[in-house]
RNA sequence: AGGCCCGUAGCUCAGUUGGUUAGAGCGCUACCUUGACACGGUAGAGGUCUGGGGUUCGAGUCCCCACGGGCCUACCA
């Protein structure tokens, strides 16, 4: 039967097909019945609104790494997808698509409006959820979860509902941030802070009943117009004949306390601090201590609103020039400084958030957040790279309250009714009939809707369907590991740990792992909207989605960002096309090998496979040997670094097996076994060869799915398997480790390569073949060079090695490398150039003197010897002795090259 | 202000408890279109680990200081 195999590998022409066939096929549902233990992974629900970005595929290659390589090691598997609702920024985006066809969306009133954004998302929603199909992730798709659907809504209403009547929950004004583009107050995390350089104003008012001012100094003018007292402190003796005076506010002319407060520190600006308490955070505090008015003078979207009299409709920024400018009329204005601060920007919007006095719903965090520490502190979950652990304490011991409310449209509005007589608050599940204070039937629902990270907060169990005790609940929970970026470690990890473990009981996960974020070029956080980021989908399409999740992976050390560039993709694409190449050799070969009445469902079907290594004459094959050895040494270094999360070692070690061992030496040694006239030769070379290929293939399938689920199937496989997914994860048997093989086969490698050294020295012709002489004083390498003295002819491309004892061996002519262990020359009698060869010799000679000295030296001292474990002692006295063998070796042949010359 | 991380070959990065001449990929040099693969093969050059001090028999690895770069947290008006 004649193959068809592509001569290069074309990753477009195999990866939808096999992404289809994934999710038609369903493979990747799990089964609370099925046997094994748990692997339960849920993914971090991106934007439905969005689409796969580079940060996504990193995660989503990472998780599904984990995944695949759990579910081939025979847990019982589920990675659970789905979508966020993402309140604001999907909000955003449907009401400039509404703008975009020239509606308002406040025209169309908040039922119309949430008609259409459920409208964007059937029609744009799937997007993410095609494109991670696409790139082969291994979900089970049958419990593909939304955050704002219906079942969602209600474990949020139920979870919302038992934290207010635990008094974790509460409505209060309080200081806030504002972002007056977005409308709506944001939480603490949601304000990104931004050194700029600013200015302190400082500005005089005067003390009513004396000549006297008193200076104020800030960064906010405009926000004077609230002030509604001046603090001193209390022990700053410049000012104490004030305190209980009343000052004048200026441009405003109300008269306003001056008090004493321990807040104000006296070295910073006057000693004396305008107080508006509507405004800032400290001021808040103060003014509550003080039982000052809260005067706001701003309106929502960020202008100057009524009680800013006659700067009303200013915008903020407006507001705050013409006031300098008033203040310098009237001489108020002493002088302005430079002055750097650190300016809170809204996270999306980024403009300058509006700290503001406004009642909102809180959650209390304090008692949330200790079990949620201890549970971290004794390892009931594990945070990696575990110096996160420090951010996750620290972040966590000095938490504060989460302002829970949004003032959206989109997202799940707070269960809360407040009667319109006298505004009493009824919270619960469904909406209530009557109030519950006074019974009143008028309710009205509070307009707002809740943080989107709330119901983020409550992903790993209310998508596992708690409250219920589901089976998948009991099977899934706690879920084995949560994979995701550094950059959300307190929206939505920690939320999820204090949520966890608050209603369930129980731990989320049993681990976090923090993934890198992908850089660009210049360093910077590869981003979308600033045009910075690499799209993964057409890199995918242009290099093969295999190529990219190997390249990421092959990057992803932990605690290390990546930077991502085209050549380290064409890097990967060219593994991925070096293994469709090996897989090319198999078939071409094969075909040849068939005509001789061989069939591959008697060289390669899973059962023969499984009795590998096969035997020649009563041994395995050296070189078969060596591969296996080389293949469980390869699948335990994979297994414990996948263990660790350390994915670059783990591709990295695949690559070289691969690459370095399977098809440079392995294929390439084989070669002539596989077509030799002795049948049962060919036939255990084949054997082995294709047992290690499969072996192969599952090693690499959890990095590279399509281009290993594609070639698996081209080999037998058991009756009904549907998918190499569903395959076993190679096992490290015992019987395949043989050091001794690794050693031999390591030695004639030495012995090659010295032989390759010299003829490129020489520059000889690839294809010219010539004689050499080996000699050794080591018996073992000596029947061992004579017993694969083909392989050793072949790979240096010899005519004939001539093994001869050492006494008989000739340093003189030729071109000669020598070790410790051997010595070998190529006879050739053109002039080398001998100056090349003495410098070669110099400098190596060098560096060995270099490297005997500093051993001599370790050697001889006697503190050294009496403390140094034996082990490096003994190793470093058998280096030390073959390195002067070589070195006299060495010197020999560059004395013997002098004198000839 | 507090905390964290990084500085290793031209570039991007590995280097697990300190231990024998510090590794990889890309790039570079030379030779080679050989029947799986030029998205390839073979051989090779190239770093003393930012600088300084210390601990140690021994430091890229631990400690201190400096310089350079990045990140996070924070209500100094």
């Amino acid at each position: 039967m004649v193959r068809e195999i592509a001569k290069a590998y074309e990753p477009r022409q195999i990866e939808p097909r096999w992404a289809d066939f994934w999710v038609k096929e369903a493979l990747f549902k799990a089964d609370v019945n099925a046997p094994g233990p748990v692997f339960s992974i849920v993914i971090p629900p991106p934007n439905v609104t969005g689409s796969l970005h580079i940060g996504h595929m990193l995660e989503h290659t990472e998780i599904d790494i984990l995944t695949r390589w759990h579910r081939m090691r025979e847990y019982n598997t589920l990675y659970l997808p789905g979508t966020d609702h993402a309140g604001i920024s999907t909000q955003r985006v449907v009401v400039k698509h509404l703008m975009d066809r020239g509606i308002d969306y406040h025209t169309l009133g908040r039922e119309e409006f949430e008609r259409q954004v459920w409208k964007w998302k059937a029609e744009a929603g799937s997007e993410i959820t095609r494109q991670m199909k696409g790139i082969g992730e291994s979900c089970d798709w049958s419990r593909e979860k939304f955050t704002l659907s219906p079942e969602m809504s209600r474990v949020v209403r139920e979870v919302f509902v038992r934290l207010y009547e635990e008094g974790l929950i509460y409505r209060e004004k309080r200081l806030v941030n504002w972002c007056p583009v977005c409308l709506t107050v944001l939480s603490d995390l949601e304000v990104v802070h931004e050194e700029r350089q600013g200015h302190l104003w400082y500005i005089k008012y005067p003390v009513v009943g004396t000549k006297e001012f008193l200076v104020v100094a800030t960064t906010r003018p405009e926000t004077m117009l609230g002030d509604t007292a001046v603090a001193v402190n209390p022990e700053d003796e410049r000012y104490t004949h004030l305190v209980g005076k009343k000052a004048l506010l200026p441009l405003m002319n109300r008269e306003i306390p001056i008090l004493a407060d321990a807040m104000v520190d006296h070295e910073f600006g006057t000693g004396a601090v305008k107080i508006t308490p509507a405004h800032d955070p400290n001021d808040f505090e103060v003014g509550r201590r003080h039982k000052l008015a809260e005067i706001d003078v701003m309106t929502d979207d960020g202008k100057m609103g009524a009680p800013a009299g006659a700067y009303a409709e200013m915008d903020r920024f407006e507001a705050r020039k013409k006031i300098v400018e008033d203040l310098r009329a009237l001489g108020l204005l002493e002088k302005i400084t430079e002055h750097t601060n650190a300016v809170g920007l809204c996270e999306r919007s980024k403009t300058i958030v509006e700290p503001r006095a406004s009642t909102q719903w809180f959650c209390k965090m304090k008692p949330l957040a200790e079990p949620a520490i201890a549970a971290v502190e004794r390892g009931e979950i594990q945070i990696v790279p575990d110096n996160r652990r420090e951010e996750y304490f620290n972040w966590m011991r000095n938490i504060r309250d989460w302002t829970l409310s949004r003032q959206l449209w989109w997202g799940h509005r707070i269960p809360a009714w407040y009667c319109k007589e006298n505004k009493h608050v009824t919270v619960a599940r469904e909406k209530p009939a009557k109030c519950a204070t006074c019974g009143s039937a008028n309710l009205e629902q509070d307009p707002d809707v809740l943080d989107t990270w709330f119901s983020s907060g409550l992903w790993p169990f209310s998508t596992l369907g708690w409250p219920e005790e589901t089976a998948d609940f009991k099977k899934y929970y706690p879920t084995s590991l949560l994979i995701t970026g550094y950059d959300i470690l307190f929206f939505w990890v920690a939320r999820m740990i204090m949520m966890g473990i608050h209603f369930t009981g129980k731990v989320p996960f049993r681990a976090v792992y923090l993934h890198s974020l992908v850089r660009t070029g210049s360093g910077e956080k590869m981003s979308k909207s600033k045009g910075t980021g690499l799209d993964p989908v057409a890199l995918n399409h242009q290099y093969g989605t295999d190529a990219m999740r190997f390249c990421l992976a092959s990057m992803a050390a932990p605690g290390t960002d990546i930077v991502l560039s085209e050549d380290k993709l064409a890097s990967a694409r060219n593994f991925a096309n070096k293994i469709w190449n090996a897989a090319r050799f198999l078939f071409v070969n094969l075909d040849k090998f068939e005509e001789g009445g061989a069939k591959l469902e008697e060289l390669a079907t899973p059962e023969v496979r499984a009795k590998a290594p096969y035997t020649y004459r009563g041994d395995v094959p050296l070189v078969d040997a060596w591969m296996f050895a080389r293949l469980a040494a390869t699948i335990e270094l994979m297994n414990d670094a996948l263990a660790n999360y350390r994915f670059h070692e783990a591709a990295q070690g695949a690559y070289q097996f691969f690459w370095g061992d399977f098809c440079d030496w392995h294929i390439e040694w084989v070669k002539p076994e596989l077509q030799s006239a002795d049948r049962e030769r060919a036939t255990v070379a084949w054997k082995n060869l294709f047992a290690a290929f499969d072996a192969a293939l599952r090693l690499l399938h959890p990095f590279m799915p399509f281009l290993t689920e594609e070639l698996w199937h081209q080999l037998p496989q058991k009756a009904g398997a549907k998918s190499i997914a569903l395959g076993q994860f190679p096992e490290a048997f015992e019987h395949w480790k043989n050091k001794q093989a690794v050693c031999e086969v390591g030695a004639i490698q030495e012995v090659v390569t010295a032989l390759r050294n010299i003829r490129a020295e020489l520059k000889l012709d690839p294809k010219k073949k010539v004689a050499a002489e080996f000699s050794t004083s080591d018996a073992g390498i000596g029947a061992l060079v004579q017993a694969n003295r083909g392989a050793i002819e072949r790979f240096a491309v010899l005519t004939e090695l001539r093994i001869v004892p050492r006494q008989q061996f000739d340093g003189k002519s030729g071109a000669v490398r020598s070790t410790a262990k051997f010595d070998v020359r190529v006879a050739y009698s053109d002039t080398a150039d001998a100056t090349a060869e003495r410098a070669r010799l110099k400098k190596e000679i060098e560096g060995l003197e270099k490297a005997i000295a500093s051993k001599e030296r370790q050697l001889g001292d006697e503190t050294f010897r009496s403390r140094a474990p034996e082990k490096i002692i003994k190793g470093l006295e058998a280096t030390l002795a073959e390195q002067r063998i070589e070195l006299r070796k060495l010197k020999d042949r560059l004395s013997q090259l002098e004198k000839n010359s």
